[in-house]
DNA sequence: ATATTTGCAAACGCTTTGCAAAATT
DNA sequence: AATTTTGCAAAGCGTTTGCAAATAT
């Protein structure tokens, strides 16, 4: 048996999925992680990629940056950090601002409620579309 | 003609609607706002909601707050302030961490793109779902 | 042989949109 | 009278799901 609970079996599928993310630094969407797993498992569909993707970051193996107005993005690195999303281009990158402190003060703050996550979006134009736009 | 651009007319919809977020103060979602303003406008249509919603976010009246899979809230406070999400109950509440300093810092290190907003959205149990959880 | 996983397509929830009728100016 | 705004219903998007066929154990 498996360290976590429920059976499990390994596919190319479930393979490619995790090695495309793990791969990727641009934090892909499940349809570009889709299409580039189809360049080694061609017949992939998209509704596998999305189940699989979902397995991966309930196991903690992958993350979901949920971004807002924005399919979700998806990233090998799992703990909490900042991301920051060009509204011009849609590009998304890691901001690399240290949260410890704020996510400190802000579990102090947040009486009695048990603050387990952080979601932390900066929103505004990426230093390409910032020369782009004069 | 009124302070920005585009024609506008006054209406019972627009008067509830943004009456009805500036009254709230648990972040309602569209369809909340709905509910709330059929008392006074009994045939109002989700979709003339959304709409004008959408107006007043864009004119800064109003603050649509983005969360991780689950439908956006509105807030009647526009300026940009951390959110804590319950992931039992689903309730939305106000942060009061001073982000100042973290915003700052941020838009130091996020080399050449300019920061315009923020969305910082904790997740974890509140209060009163922590305490029925045991 | 059995149980899981896949591909497909249909359904989902939230949100947006085209259009003709209603309301505002 | 002219133009905006509404209500309705349909469509949109990203995502999830039911099911039978394919696959891993």
């Amino acid at each position: 048996m498996q360290a976590e609970c429920a059976a499990k079996r390994n596919t190319r599928q479930k393979a490619a999925i995790e090695a495309a993310v793990l791969s990727s630094s641009d934090h892909p969407t499940a349809l570009t992680v889709c299409e580039r797993v189809r360049e080694s498992v061609p017949g992939i569909s998209l509704g596998t990629v999305y189940r699989v993707l979902g397995t991966l970051a309930r196991e903690g193996r992958v993350r979901e940056i949920f971004l807002p107005d924005a399919p979700s993005r998806f990233d090998k690195t799992t703990c909490t950090h900042a991301h920051f999303m060009c509204v011009r281009c849609g590009k998304v990158s890691d901001v690399s601002v240290d949260e410890g402190e704020f996510l400190r003060h802000a579990k102090q703050t947040c009486d009695g409620c048990e603050i387990s996550e952080a979601e932390i979006v900066f929103k505004g134009l990426c230093a390409e579309c910032k020369e782009e736009n004069l």
